[in-house]
DNA sequence: GATGAATGAGAGTTCATTCAT
DNA sequence: TATGAATGAACTCTCATTCAT
């Protein structure tokens, strides 16, 4: 706290005026954390075909999951932290990334995407392109850009609906 | 330290007989879940053709990430945490899950599987079966059991090389 | 700690905004402790001959070093403990008693003293001062007023330097 | 007591069966330290004349000082802590440092040294010799041998009653 | 007699929180 | 409203001592 407080230039006792303990401020911090990786993440989100508009996320999230960023340290560890994810913070973060939901929602009236919950698409198509991005981070693995295409390009046939031929 | 020495029934003190300090404790359990999980993963990860080896492991691995057990929890929470993977904690995991690593090499090398790195088909193939547990184990979401099938299915085929039709 | 904070009448967290750790408590207290004991020693070391002002350090720093005062305490255990008289102590010391080097210095280049280094005439001179006050405050002797002039006087004549008889 | 232990090469529960705790192997360690260097600076005591016995009495010593061995370190740190001379300890001191004391009684009876007591005899003439070889030890000072030579002699003068001149 | 694993009180230190100013 | 000195519970770790083997 008191480092929290040097670093935003006040006394310790001060951030207490603005946030209840320990625990607020952190809760505080996740949300706005998240409000800014969901706004980076889904810029430009409503552009183009359903596919352009899922590659784009895929994209983002997955250049924003490589860099060793504050934001992007503290969502991984806060997202994977056992007791810490309150009621509070799944609301905050179902309505930060609607829009994601609602893409899969999309598809699936569509029949081009497979008739599964969208947090199942989610961890068929989009998961994989954080869990890459954290191999690159960590330094585990170097990938050529056409690498990366490729992955981002079978994770949105992953969920695709496979068409029918006509006749 | 204390909660750890009561649970284990010892006198605080005692702890530091069998290890050096807090770290230690904690790399040696660490190490100690790993191989846990490992093994249970693992385990018949030989028998039938590499579909089913895949699948079998695929299951495995998601029934195993639905449970709260502290074995699965403290796996999650450690796995992605920053500056806590050491070189020793790395070497260790790619020791225990080299029978999954192999698993990919046979498939690339029989031109079953795409020529991506072995973390590569990890992340497309087999993290969702974590995601979609983890989501499942806070409750966010309920599947039926044909609808885990699709989704191992799914990540199957996600990183299978497409067979080129034959005349 | 705990005890200082309790003597000091404050928690023991407190005593770590003053001082950053054990080892710099005790530094400080040292320090301070040989301050003490050099002004009081000190005192009115300029006034009157170099005999005068020879004898009254010396009578000083025997009445002083009779006393089980904490200051005096602290002192002997200090000066004598091995490894802990660091570069530090050694320049404030040095500085505080400068006074009685220079007497001896005065001393020399009067011809009045014999040609040793100001440590050895304090050796040979002032240190008996502290070691009959130690046999006294541990009561192993008792001594009349009469017997510490002669030892007072004992000492000065042991490093004055033997006067050629004039004829 | 584990190093000690170590050193010894027995268990460490092995000490307590001939040491009742730390303090009585403690003491029991200062009494023998005492006696080692008694033994060593009494060795030879009784030769020569009184001026000879001192003299070599005080150079023995001044070398002892000099060194760094825990011996020494040992006994200086002893020697000056408070609360810690007990009776045992003083009167194993006294019974092994006798032979030092009667040649101060000797001397006292033939007229030869001044009529004080033996300690301050003691404290104007020996102490000297080991405050001088704690300065050399602790690298403050360096002494041609001529000087401590001067130093001894010094010392030996120091206690001698002034002889009348005779007609 | 000897062992050494176990003990647990106590050490120094940290840090979230309070409250008089 | 802001301050920052003071608080004290809780932390990790040490070590003299015990006692079943």
């Amino acid at each position: 706290m008191q480092q929290v407080a040097n670093e935003a230039g006040v006394a310790a006792g001060t951030i207490y005026r603005y946030f209840k303990d320990k625990n607020e401020l952190i809760l505080e911090l996740r949300k706005d954390v998240l409000a800014q990786v969901a706004a980076h993440i889904l810029e430009d989100h409503h552009l183009g075909t359903l596919e352009e508009r899922f590659k784009r996320i895929w994209m983002k999230m997955h250049n924003f999951g490589k860099q060793p960023s504050p934001a992007n340290l503290s969502y991984e560890q806060y997202a994977h932290l056992p007791e810490t994810n309150t009621d509070e913070i799944r609301n905050t973060e179902f309505k930060l990334f609607a829009p994601l939901q609602q893409l899969f929602e999309e598809g699936k009236a569509e029949g081009l995407l497979q008739p599964l919950h969208s947090r199942a698409l989610y961890a068929l198509s989009m998961e994989p392109a954080m869990t890459l991005a954290r191999s690159i981070r960590r330094g585990l693995v170097h990938y050529e850009a056409h690498e990366i295409k490729l992955a981002c390009d079978l994770c949105w046939k992953t969920i695709l609906l496979p068409t029918q031929p006509t006749h």
